[in-house]
DNA sequence: CACATATTTAACAGTGCTGTTAACTATTGT
DNA sequence: ACAATAGTTAACAGCACTGTTAAATATGTG
């Protein structure tokens, strides 16, 4: 089981590589792709590809659901909104405009400890 | 001069080490602190904070004032902010829930292009 | 000036990340 | 069964990151 600690380190060390911030972008909005679909604009070989998923995935930025020998690959909320949440502690300190933030974020952790 | 995706690299990197996490943590919120004094509840050497905050200068996550042979250190919101309009953008397209967010850091940009 | 204090820089070891190519596994189509 | 397709795993090279100790730099103090 992994602490909070790390978590919170894989999530940002997962988004700071540009390919990986990429990938990222490429799906949201986009509900599920393709590993080799996803793939296609970048210059790196399919294995490199792999391994940025499993990253992504380890962090819980992506989702992935297979489908025979397809993989489709998803967004998944959960890594970002433990970036998020960090981020806000931090930023709320040093800015009050970030009340707004606060509660949504408040009203989110209700809902967490509801399920 | 760096480009926008390597700032934005630049930041999720620092975050992503615990030791930098801490150090960004015990800063905010108390405004200024010396270097030896944020060092303190730390098992690593010296010169192991010393590079740390370099790393977190160059993220523009603190800001450092120098006073004779004292430096002081305080958090700098400029990274920060770059690493919340990236999340956003990415988490405002999978729930509309963050609309308001959004509207705070539009008001940001707002803000920072009147400079 | 001589010494102590605050912090950085230098040099080096260990570790881990990213990319490559080659080989492997699993699934689908003829 | 055979070949094609989708994607992963293996093995290795190169490079960057983190930590260490020792030395350097800069500033304050008796």
């Amino acid at each position: 089981m992994v602490n909070n600690q790390t978590k919170v380190s894989n999530v940002f060390a997962a988004l700071a590589d540009p390919t990986r911030r990429r990938i990222m972008e490429r799906l949201s909005g986009h509900g599920e792709r393709r590993v080799t679909a996803l793939a296609k604009p970048f210059r790196i070989s399919l294995p490199a590809i792999s391994r940025h998923l499993h990253v992504l995935e380890r962090a819980r930025l992506i989702q992935r659901r297979r489908q025979g020998r397809i993989h489709f690959i998803r967004t998944h909320t959960a890594g970002i909104r433990e970036a998020q949440k960090w981020l806000m502690r931090c930023a709320l300190e040093w800015d009050s405009r970030f009340d707004a933030i606060d509660k949504l974020l408040a009203e989110d952790e209700r809902k967490e400890k509801k399920r």
